[in-house]
DNA sequence: CTGTTAGCGCATTCAG
DNA sequence: CTGAATGCGCTAACAG
């Protein structure tokens, strides 16, 4: 393979220097006279040479490494394009720190949970990146019961004030995209969202609540529907909508992903948005900007989200002092060509 | 942290016998007593001991990781919910062959190429994943160089036989999908591809060539169009096409996620697909299922493709014969809306 | 400012 | 079948 591996013992014989100047050297320790470091430094350079990691974090015990652990592939959710571009964010970080990061790679929760078990206690990695949320998770009960630094991205079910967690001002987000339709003129508005047991949705869910509230707006049960993420692009949330004796003029769709397959059903059935109907959704993926009509969307800054998770969980891990419990990342409403200004009719 | 870090030693003084001992029965050592054996597991679970990967790795010089190169991630591809599932793919055999997998997390390209340096030079990883090809890339060779063990998911731009990559026969599945439109009567055939320097594109393009030539259509240079993957949607290729003084019934596009944006433009501009124009696409990721008309599509079977680049990649580390250089991941077509019979009209 | 000595946790000779 | 000794490549006291 390698042509030879240079250690840091050769680059200590051919400096003429012995193996603990060249660690020295590496680690920058201002107690090496300036000449030896630019005498050995370039000897690393002609030799070729590069510190193993595996040595040095056995020293160490560490490996500034983080592990990034994904929902369950068997989830469709991982088709979300949410994913990728929180892989981006937190890479970002990493890079930057010189950190290197490692997937979880299991099908299953159980398989999933074995990976961490052997991450923590292999020492694969110095901290993990939880992006998902569930209840009661082992996984969660497993780290916090290790002591073992990890962050989650979204909102933890307990331990809300123990447990460092990054995440979106879901509530007033969802008060704002549903004022966003208020201000157009719109009164009858329906939501529709993911599993009710997913925080994201309960949290935007009664930010949608509250703006109805406060513009006056009587709130109609049967204009909220949960539906099985992705399930059939939440063509029967729409049917079971436009089957209502009075239809909504505005619809918030809790992620871009959903609102796409809502669009399409709406298409189907020959409703125009946003003539009949005006949408509004979240995350701003890039998904959103290519729809027919594009979306009005809350840009969630899911970047943000996986750098900021990235560096707290660094800090986490280096520092004795615990980083803020609690990282919101601010959001915002991208205004596209889903929302149109309500007509009143069909009343 | 941990309550204490429990090693080989600890196991060995509790069992009785020595550290080498312990370190026979984790390998599972033939030459070791079964009752021994027996002995020494049952105390490992009852202290809780777990093998640490640093150690292990330094003496074994293999680091049962490997590394997976995205396209630099300024690229907007990376949105494309291609990767997450080849990401999949990769994990389901790292998982089960209990590698672990670290994922490049450079921005730009050249900060991906000090990353690789790092992986191999530090033995981060015993092999590469690259999830892309580019003309002359510098990670190729400089991994060809080192003779390092690596992948590539897609075709290698040079020395096709000597690179081991997993791909699809996209000449053969733009061949077979343009076939599919020709069956339906349509003659007037378009093509909408990415950037001209990729060989996914080229290879589908000239398949889409073959089928025409086969069945005695001319091909129309006009009908050709190449953009930048995901440039606005592929907007300006669809007005392109609807100007010209015969347009076509058919379209073939090279990806999904661009073909959600040639529908909305269609869709737009008035154009029902398929009545109007038929379309046929490549990839098959869970979009293409609930865009409007669902899509016709080459199922590419994305997991597989990463799949099999993980099978390859670790058998290339583990023993002396190399696998094969190509390997081809079957395509398929999957048939949905997206394509209707041609009624011959405007001509 | 620099060299010497140990030892991280494990696998592997080499002896028995 | 098992134990003792050695070293992977590097860092960290402890001396000078």
């Amino acid at each position: 393979m390698k042509n030879a591996v240079v250690t840091i013992k050769d680059v200590a014989k051919a400096t003429g220097v012995s193996p603990s100047t060249v660690s020295r050297v590496i680690a920058d320790n201002p107690r090496i006279s300036p000449d030896t470091k630019k005498k050995v430094r370039k000897v690393m350079k002609d030799l070729g040479y590069h510190p193993n990691v595996n040595a040095r974090n056995l020293v160490a015990k560490s490996t500034k490494a983080i592990g990034v652990v994904l929902p369950s592939s068997a989830d469709k959710s991982l088709q979300n394009p949410f994913f990728p571009e929180v892989l981006r964010g937190i890479g970002s970080i990493t890079h930057q720190l010189q950190y290197s990061m490692t997937l979880s790679s299991g099908g299953t929760e159980s398989e999933i949970f074995t990976e961490v078990e052997r991450m923590v206690y292999g020492s694969y990695v110095d901290g993990i990146i939880l992006l998902y949320s569930r209840v009661n998770d082992r996984i969660v009960n497993f780290l916090r019961e290790k002591d073992f630094p990890f962050v989650i991205v979204g909102k933890p079910y307990d331990h809300l004030n123990e447990i460092t967690h990054v995440d979106n001002d879901n509530f007033t987000a969802g008060k704002d995209i549903t004022s966003c339709l208020i201000q157009q003129g719109h009164e009858r508005i329906a939501f529709i969202g993911g599993s009710r047991d997913l925080f994201v949705t309960m949290d935007r869910e009664a930010g949608y609540e509250a703006a109805l509230k406060e513009a006056g707006i009587a709130a109609d049960k049967a204009y909220r529907i949960h539906t099985e993420f992705l399930k059939s692009g939440g063509r029967e949330a729409v049917e079971q909508l436009l089957s209502l004796k009075v239809r909504p003029t505005g619809i918030v769709v809790t992620d871009d992903l959903m609102s796409l397959g809502v669009l399409s059903t709406l298409e189907e059935l020959g409703v125009d948005v946003p003539a009949d109907i005006s949408l509004v959704s979240f995350n701003n993926v890039y998904l959103s900007e290519i729809t027919s009509p594009s979306l009005t969307t809350v840009d969630i800054q899911i970047y943000q989200l996986g750098a900021q998770s990235a560096k707290a969980l660094i800090e986490k891990t280096q520092t004795k002092d615990e980083p803020a419990k609690r990282i919101i990342i601010p959001h915002q409403i991208v205004h596209r060509d889903s929302v149109a200004t309500s007509n009143g009719a069909g009343t």
